[in-house]
DNA sequence: AAGGCTGCGTGACCTAAGTCACATACTTCC
DNA sequence: GGAAGTATGTGACTTAGGTCACGCAGCCTT
């Protein structure tokens, strides 16, 4: 799938030409690909035009925990932070699926800031990102690993086809907390189980332990 | 103390005559002001001129976690987060000390965002803030508790003048998870310990903790 | 079909952290 | 100086979460 930028922003097209030209070389890697690492300063601003990386960060033992999503007309920004300031980053990016990615060199970045479009999309990136940390420091500080499980599995549709530690990844914890969580929802009436597969029946119950029940 | 904005930022008299009639309109506020409250939308983009302003969440429980400190020169961009995207804040900000403050319209914001000097300002604080957040994130869910008292106790000269309470709400737990670390790093030699009072003698033990030892 | 890989289920156990209920101190304010 | 308020110290207990060590079921290959 080849998307283009200006179908996500029309608004865009004052970037002129250098954007088309940038364009043609998207880069195209398959669901798995490391797109940086931790520790490692990156080259550029790595957009997304079409599939979804996951940035996360690791421990030593083995557990990692979600940041965040990087999703189609988006930026990738702990790498910004890492350009910005020359900080190494803390976190790793991988693509969970396909993906056609754009490296913006950092030159083209900062001049294309000029431009109030490009600059309220960036700056806009910036906010959310902000907000969507805020609160998972909120989560993981003081909310009980059920609560955030239930919420993880909520927004996805019925069905899920993942495996539990795919979540326990997601969450910061180790499988076998996720099994007695799910088995206690399963329990519950909430949910039914199958290999690589979660099957809703009750999205209201989720949520109501999802928001502190 | 009454400190100019251009002195922090000699690179800002490009913003020309609007900045100057601004600043003619800074606030001041003593400390332990409550700046901004947790779901409150905000008026404008506060920039701290001199004082300190925390930045923390807050649990039902009474716990609370701080974000990050806001320091002379910094832009508030929890709120930012806020403007951007209509969002209500997950967090609040109150003064650690006396503060002056210049409350920046979102208009005028908006206009000087097209200056390069205060757009790369505000940039280098967003990517700053993210890299902090994610840090605090990887802190949060994979340190153990003494090992982020520790790293809360460096960096702030040999005599902290604070209460266990204020340590407790700046890590995220209570008074007697502080007493008690802080009662074992005296019995190994580390600080001493007096009311509101900390003396550390052996820094280079707390690095050595704070870093996973 | 046999062997192996991957994902799931579970019980026993361990540990960090939080809760509760105090006892003590030091400070401040009359 | 005495009372009241705030800060600190500590032991006993509870709990959430993580660790270990399995067993077991599919599924996939040869």
């Amino acid at each position: 799938m080849h998307t283009d930028l200006l179908t996500l922003y029309p608004t865009l097209e004052t970037l002129g030409p250098a954007l088309a030209a940038l364009q043609a070389q998207a880069v195209s890697v398959p669901a798995g690909t490391q797109l940086f690492a931790q520790g490692a300063p990156c080259q550029g601003f790595p957009l997304v035009l079409a599939g979804e990386v996951q940035v996360a960060c690791h421990a030593e033992d083995g557990r990692s925990l979600e940041l965040y999503r990087v999703r189609p007309g988006e930026l990738c920004l702990v790498s910004s932070a890492s350009l910005f300031r020359g900080l190494p980053l803390g976190a790793q990016g991988v693509s969970t699926q396909a993906c056609t990615l754009l490296m913006i060199p950092p030159a083209q970045f900062e001049e294309w800031l000029g431009v109030t479009a490009f600059r309220n999309l960036v700056l806009g990136l910036f906010a959310e990102r902000m907000a969507e940390l805020t609160s998972l420091v909120d989560a993981v500080a003081f909310q009980k690993l059920d609560q955030r499980l239930a919420n993880a599995l909520l927004g996805r549709g019925q069905d899920l086809h993942l495996s539990h530690q795919t979540l326990a990844d997601e969450l910061g914890t180790v499988r076998e907390m996720v099994t007695r969580l799910l088995r206690r929802f399963e329990r519950e009436g909430w949910l039914t189980l199958g290999r690589e597969h979660i099957h809703i029946l009750n999205s209201q119950a989720l949520r109501a332990l999802a928001s502190g029940g």
